[in-house]
RNA sequence: GGUGGGGUAGCUCAGCUGGUUAGAGCGAGGGUCUCAUAAACCCUAGGCCGCCGGUUCAAGUCCGGCCCUCACCA
């Protein structure tokens, strides 16, 4: 007997909105989950706002309310926004509840049992005045390595080099901007290492993940795992461990538990209790996990020695996607491209979205680039032009020429040439539903539209209506019937549009298989009654989009959300929420004296020369009226030639740390304003001002 | 820095286990038609398949090196 197949996707973090790189997953497992349905399969889709951590408990703190309600506004913003867009979850949930509660206890306990659990003592910062321990990323500083300042704690983003937080230099808290200090604190680890002998072969089974992503992980396991702790120190928004008063579990331990936690709510919203055993304890299902490229370990290593060690249902297969990028760039706030799933929605209609993503998502694990031009190209072309058009001009001539019935299909090689084109399709496009090809289903259906429209443009009906109205009805029955044919090959992706065109033809309800396509059954009855499918869009209306997720005003300094940034499916990481009402003030805002620390002084410009080795720098003389020009190396290579530089006064940062680079010792750092690339403005100053007179 | 993925026509991408003249859609140029959401259909465009070597009767397709780019680094 077949089981029913379990299907979840990542779970998002309750401390944004809802955008469209989120999208690309929820988007892509929904139609996955309605493709293996229409399939004839037994599939569910489940999901839950990943609801702890510290990043949450801090925000919730700024804006003045407990971390419960934090997240219930954004629980309530989420679901609203996976509904407009048509993500059919069976059971949304949240990990904040007392099932998952009892689900990450019970995995404790066992691995606790099987001796799977080390304690040991770690050094890590503590906030004297915040009186917390400071994870990774709430402590900043100057990068050891290459004395770059304003670096998280875990990694540098200019040499990209990684250390531990108590390697900065000048460290300070992101949440008091105090000193902290090193504390020891005891913590638990799972011993990894441990499920080395199981996690091999498991991850290397046909068919559990992508080979790129197995090859990935392959090198994980060949360097050998490492402990990983999951404690953490309160105050802590999650659960308590019970027999660790004031530890916490770190929220990637609870995270994942939610699959099954919200199994089991789901199970008894349904009415059916045992469900969440039969599929998580009896294997009953077939469990399949849809991630981002960006948190594979967790899904591969931990999660699966997590279940392993609570001898719970491990998953078949771990589905995993690439990032989204917009306009072959990473999402951007001050590009306009950081767009919230709520803001596509004031402006288009979601299917757009949905079938754009759905175009472009292959099987393999590579960044879809959603390219503006190619999306109001690709849409307008392919669903409006040859889809929903083929069905509008044949229903409307049906209707307004022909008596407003089918006819029965033409006779002979014609027909039988399109039922057996038809029926290749078919198995094509559910062969390429199962296994998340979906832009090779959406092909299928085009191709379909396309000998549609051939079919109809060749027999020119509006010339043999009069003439031969039989065989002018019998062709466009086959052309209905084909336009019938690519809507319910299509219908995984755009629900709701599948759902009108099968009024229009005069079916009842919506598709429910793909096998419809095969029916051919649009003969001798009654044709539904044209209406609007859906409209074209226009460039304007994609760039009223991107200037609507502008930021307001350039004071919106967006940086990376600490810890937990990258948990978010599909998200670029890069900056956190946009500052609505129910936004936290921003951990970025720095005091008065922290900015007065920056001596920020006019710069005259000596001299510039091209650094023999480096495309990006220029190397600049500058006078700050010392005694001595200084040395200053420039990414502005660019966007300026060295004699366009000279003579021009700069503001430059005077105190920075001299950093040494292969070319030489740089000795401050020049100001300029733009994205980068050649796109950059120096910022100069009118030639009254001296130079190493003070900026302020 | 380490690891992994990419680099194919102006743009977005297909090209499985190596094999006839390297493909699609969009855009561009030309034509047909008017039923339909200014939609449809036909023809055309001749791209060093990132660079350099190698294996082979035969290489975008395998091997080595290099360049560029993206991602990940618990």
């Amino acid at each position: 007997m077949k089981k029913p197949i379990l299907v979840t996707a990542a779970l998002p973090y309750a401390n944004g909105s809802i955008h469209i790189g989120h999208l690309v997953e929820y988007i892509m497992t929904d139609v996955y989950v309605r493709g293996l349905n229409m399939c004839g399969e037994e599939a569910y889709y489940i999901c839950a706002d990943d609801t702890h951590g510290t990043p949450i408990e801090v925000n919730a703190q700024k804006a003045g309310v407990k971390p419960e309600d934090f997240v219930a506004r954004f629980a309530k913003e989420h679901v609203a926004d996976f509904e407009s867009f048509e993500i059919a979850f069976d059971h949304f949930d949240s990990t904040n509840s007392e099932e998952n509660k009892k689900w990450a206890f019970e995995i404790y306990e066992r691995l606790k049992a099987g001796g799977h659990l080390t304690e040991k003592p770690l050094e890590m910062f503590y906030d004297e005045q915040e009186k917390r321990f400071l994870p990774d990323r709430f402590v900043k500083g100057t990068c050891p390595f290459c004395k770059t300042t304003d670096q998280y704690g875990d990694v540098c983003e200019s040499c990209k080099r990684t250390y531990q937080p108590t390697d900065l230099v000048d460290p300070y808290s992101v949440v008091s901007g105090t000193k902290p200090v090193i504390r020891s604190s005891t913590h638990l680890f799972v011993d990894l290492s441990r499920f080395a002998s199981f996690l091999e072969p498991w991850v290397r089974a046909d068919g559990r993940m992508p080979t790129e992503i197995r090859a990935f992980v392959d090198t994980w396991l060949k360097d050998g795992l490492r402990e990983w702790c999951i404690s953490r120190d309160a105050p802590y928004f999650g659960f308590e461990i019970p027999d660790r008063p004031g530890k916490y579990f770190y929220v990637w331990l609870d995270a994942p538990v939610g699959y099954i936690s919200a199994t089991e709510n789901w199970a008894k919203k349904i009415g059916d209790l045992d469900r969440v055993n039969l599929y998580w304890r009896r294997d009953g299902a077939r469990i399949e996990h849809v991630i981002g490229k960006d948190i594979v370990y967790f899904h591969t290593l931990f999660w699966p020695a997590m279940l392993k060690a609570a001898e719970l249902t491990l998953p078949s297969r771990v589905h995993v996607h690439g990032m989204l990028q917009v306009n072959g760039e990473k999402m951007s706030k001050s590009r306009g491209t950081f767009v919230n799933a709520k803001t596509f929605r004031d402006h288009l209609d979601p299917s757009y979205l949905r079938y754009y993503y759905a175009s472009k998502i292959g099987p393999r694990p590579d960044d879809i680039d959603l390219a503006l031009g190619d999306f109001v190209n690709k849409v307008n072309a392919e669903l409006v032009n040859n889809l929903a058009n083929l069905v509008s001009r044949s229903a409307s001539f049906i209707k307004t020429r022909l008596g407003g019935r089918y006819g029965k299909l033409p006779a002979g090689v014609e027909t039988e040439a399109e039922r057996t084109f038809v029926a290749e399709k078919t198995k094509e496009a559910e062969a390429a539903y199962r296994n998340f090809d979906l832009q090779t289903a959406v092909r299928c259906a085009v191709e379909i539209g396309d000998r549609g429209n051939k079919i109809f443009q060749d027999a020119m009906p509006w010339k043999t209506a009069e003439s031969d109205p039989a065989g002018t009805l019998a062709t466009v029955t086959l052309c209905l019937n084909l336009a019938r044919a690519a809507t319910a090959i299509i219908a995984p992706v755009v629900p709701s549009i599948a759902l009108r065109i099968y009024g229009i033809l005069g079916l009842d309800g919506a598709p429910k298989l793909i096998s419809e396509a095969t029916l051919w059954d649009l003969q001798e009855r009654e044709i539904g009654e044209p209406e609007r499918i859906i409209d074209r869009i226009t460039l304007k209306q994609v760039e009223a989009i991107i200037e609507a997720s502008k930021p307001a005003e350039s004071g919106d300094r967006t940086e990376k959300a600490p810890e937990k940034a990258k948990k978010a499916p599909a998200e670029k990481p890069a900056p956190k929420k946009e500052s609505k009402v129910e936004a936290p003030p921003n951990e970025g805002i720095i005091s008065i004296d922290e900015f007065s620390k920056v001596a920020l002084k006019v710069g005259l410009v000596k001299n510039a020369e091209l650094v023999e080795g480096a495309d990006k720098l220029l190397k600049l003389t500058v006078d700050l009226g010392e005694a001595a020009p200084r040395t200053i190396f420039a990414g502005i290579r660019a966007a300026y030639a060295p004699e366009e530089v000279i003579g021009k006064r700069v503001a430059v940062v005077a105190n920075l740390a001299p950093r040494k680079m292969r070319f030489g010792l740089s000795e401050g750092m020049v100001l300029a304003a733009g994205p980068g690339g050649a796109d950059i403005q120096l910022l100069t100053v009118s030639d009254a001002a001296k130079p190493g007179s003070p900026i302020k």
